[in-house]
DNA sequence: TATTTTTTGTGAAGTATTTCACATAAGCAA
DNA sequence: TTGCTTATGTGAAATACTTCACAAAAAATA
């Protein structure tokens, strides 16, 4: 595929379709367990309460993965769309921000299972830095940029306070990282070139008290 | 409004519409704390990087809030917000599973901010029921049912391993909670009149990951 | 091998969501 | 009070996204 024709799908592709591979890709590794060999359209948009329609269309956008009258081979289809996502390979992570939700973070296996590797930790707290935490030791944010470049960091996760996000923010960007997800509750600003991304734990929390006063009959789950 | 008028208009409000509510809900907040008596539909579109014409449609959807040539009320915005949300009141949380993510949860000043008071932990670690967490004595799994009806808990927090998930919250939905907030990577199935929502931590850093490798021009944060 | 069944891949149709654009209303200034 | 400016609220238009429906292809069956 040629870089033009590149650009010219990923333009048709929107959001809920990336989305929507992350869950079929979590279904596809479990179908693995399972020694499933192929899934139907069909079946996979059960387990993800979804459409077959909308299974299809969705891989269509990114090639022809499926044989007619079989489905598509489960192995195969999880590596291609790990291909489609980027997590066939190691990413480089820091984490800055060893609080509550920081170190929940640090700990959490399902960023490791897909390729996100925290390699370094950044903290400002005096009793933090400098203490091992989960075998990495955690640095001062003091030096952060010169240790994200020395790293070869990639991507950062942000798990600091609403009040100093913006400021570190722009360390990190300073840095030449272009990815970052964000779990502070505010908008940041960043460049063009930069890739933002927020995590909202309350808006879902928000979505389920608006159903339950709205007597909102639910559909289906994210 | 009666209540026929209400289900005729939430067939109309998207998902979206509620997320973005949120958003509004948390600018507001900030915007009270920096004095602003009001705020045009221009502003607040700026400050979560959506268009003005989007924000005017999503408010008008539950009502005319604003004056025109002036804006909006802040603080009577605000209000509004918060009713249409249902987090104008204290919701009684339970959290199951006091692991990693769990622990982050039930120290998460945003969650309590907003109306969501976790009141019971529960986990089936013998090291840790019965001693205190934050305040809250931790429950053994096994009195789940019995507990959550005690209480009269309305909103379940499930941060347990995705093996488990499913028995847990078959119990949940027997003690009668009607809504659950799921963060283990695993699709559950529940009945049609409980609603179900899950938070899926990978899905943004897999979607930076899809970004990165695709070239892909970022638009703007979620 | 021929026939039936299954299931993909995809234009077209149908929905849903967003943006446009403007009439309307209120503030503000003189 | 009049005219100018600002900004809402909202149908209509434009886009975007999902579902339909079916030809085509491969598997299964006999």
């Amino acid at each position: 595929m040629t870089f033009s024709e590149n650009t010219e799908i990923l333009k048709k592709v929107s959001e809920s379709t990336i989305h929507r591979l992350s869950l079929y890709y979590r279904s596809l590794s479990l179908l693995e367990k399972e020694n499933f060999e192929t899934i139907s359209s069909k079946e996979l948009a059960k387990r993800e309460r979804l459409t077959s329609a909308q299974v299809r269309k969705d891989l269509s956008f990114f090639g022809s993965f499926g044989t007619r009258g079989l489905g598509y081979p489960v192995n195969e289809l999880k590596k291609k769309i790990a291909g489609i996502l980027g997590i066939d390979r190691i990413w480089k992570v820091a984490l800055i921000g060893i609080g509550n939700i920081g170190s929940a973070l640090a700990s959490y296996k399902e960023f490791t299972r897909q390729g996100f590797h925290i390699v370094k930790l950044f903290d400002n707290d005096q009793r933090k830095i400098g203490s091992n935490h989960k075998g990495i030791v955690v640095s001062d944010i003091k030096n952060l940029a010169q240790e994200l470049e020395e790293d070869g960091i990639e991507l950062v996760v942000l798990a600091v306070p609403a009040t100093v996000a913006q400021y570190i923010v722009d360390d990190v960007i300073a840095a030449g990282v272009k990815s970052i997800l964000n779990f502070a509750p505010v908008n940041l600003k960043v460049p063009d070139d930069v890739h933002l991304r927020n995590e909202n734990m309350s808006m879902e929390l928000e979505y389920l008290s608006f159903a339950m006063v709205n007597n909102h009959i639910p559909k289906r789950a994210k």
